[in-house]
DNA sequence: CCATCTTTGTGCACGCGTTCACAAAGACAT
DNA sequence: ATGTCTTTGTGAACGCGTGCACAAAGATGG
């Protein structure tokens, strides 16, 4: 794979765009899964067609990567198995911790997707001394004070925040402060993080509003009316009227600290 | 699918982007938190820092809703949560039903972001005989044999598919047979649906592994190097190597360089 | 009523991502 | 070898999203 001999690979041109390393895991799992049976290449089409994207979109993205394919034959499968899990960092092996054993805490403790991969669950943490020493997923779940040497001690650079939203800030910092560079959030809460810190947020609320907003813009193209009388609103521009303090909160309950 | 001549507008609703849309929920969340500190105003620069977005962004982004706005004073709280509210569908009803009660979909059921804001689980749905009949967040799991009623009856137009990778599918298939049309899907799977259902994926290992790749990228530019034997890798093309067999859909794959 | 000050709403430019369309590259048959 | 056929890799055009910068709008004070 002569892509030129640069000494100092380790800068070289990574100019891979957002849009496709967030494409790479699927590449990556539709290719595991021919793997699986054994089929020994693949083209951009096919490929294309499993991870449900287009074919020239999957030949650009693979072309960031370099030249991997063979033309009027396709990629050789194990190879780009190879490629892109080493592209994306998982032929290491990555600790994790869960911050937050509640209901999605210990689902994604037992979330198969999460052992795989290079991704190891290297401590579950909770704030509720009741929780300690119980056991989830066969780990054991240990208190919240422990939280900085937890990190330290395993070299983990990768938090997962399931808390309630009112201490994910300050389980974030502690996290960051700890050494965590990475954080995937599952708080409904904007995290505010020091630079060359990344957060990814995954909001389940937020996702159903979408499908929402779609779904009522399909019901309204159908009967187009019934939303007409746009006059029974609230004034545009007075006093705060404190009466409709609906418990339209989203928080989902307070949490001991 | 892919008939390719029918293009696709993105969204052609109220000419309101995609991306935008998708921010909605975001400026919602930081003005019902105003709104319950009983805030009256807002300027764009504060609610964008609530929202950890640029104010640029927001001003355009309500723009497309309309005026809403006051010069020289700012946002009516209670005004815009109304609007946008209103814009997103909330101000109405939302039957959703998860179908697959695991860890994750117990974790939704319990989940409180469900309840609030319109949303209402009105079924949870699993294919397990031994979990009909059985309390999860206060509702009697039901059998997926009478899905199709289940859906039928409630009016249900949203689906949340927490089931095993294998068999989402064929759930997805039995979804919008009986009337779903927007899905939000947390299998680690692509789906395929006709024209006019939409889905949204939610994939904890996926953003697990844009985490990490960021995450390698930041300790190569510190370490600068061990990543440096290229040659030790499968040869470009040749024979598939079966030797590394998995259990689940996931498979680590290929063993550390 | 006028001046000043604050903040919105938006025209514009720029960069990223997507898609098309095709030349180049290689496999394969003759 | 040569021609044909398949499929990759990519140049180029296009559209969307973002951010800047500023004029317009309205509030506020004298």
């Amino acid at each position: 794979m002569a892509t030129g001999r640069t000494h100092r690979p380790a800068t070289r041109s990574r100019g891979i765009p957002e849009a496709t390393v967030a494409r790479l895991p699927l590449y990556l799992r539709a290719l595991t899964a021919l793997s699986e049976r054994s089929v020994p290449t693949v083209s951009s089409e096919e490929l294309a067609a499993a991870a449900g994207v287009n074919s020239a979109k999957l030949r650009k993205d693979f072309s960031y990567l370099g030249s991997y394919g063979t033309r009027g034959v396709g990629y050789d499968v194990e190879y780009l198995v190879y490629q892109i899990s080493r592209e994306l960092g998982l032929t290491q092996d990555w600790p994790v911790v869960i911050v937050g054993i509640g209901n999605l805490g210990a689902a994604l403790a037992n979330y198969g997707g999460f052992a795989s991969r290079g991704f190891r669950v290297a401590a579950l943490i909770d704030a509720d001394p009741a929780m300690a020493g119980k056991q989830v997923a066969g780990i054991s779940v240990q208190h919240s004070d422990g939280l900085e040497k937890i990190i330290s001690d395993n070299g983990v650079s990768i938090g997962v925040i399931t808390t309630p939203p009112g201490v994910a800030q300050q389980v974030c910092d502690r996290l960051v402060a700890a050494g965590v560079t990475s954080i995937l959030n599952f708080a409904p809460t904007v995290l505010t993080v020091p630079d060359g810190v990344d957060v990814r947020k995954v909001d389940l609320s937020i996702e159903l509003q979408i499908l929402a907003f779609h779904e009522q813009r399909k019901a309204g193209e159908a009967g187009e009316e019934a939303a007409a009388n746009e006059s029974a609103v609230p004034a545009p521009v007075g006093p705060a009227d404190p009466t409709d303090q609906g418990p339209d909160g989203d928080v989902p309950a307070v949490m001991p600290a």
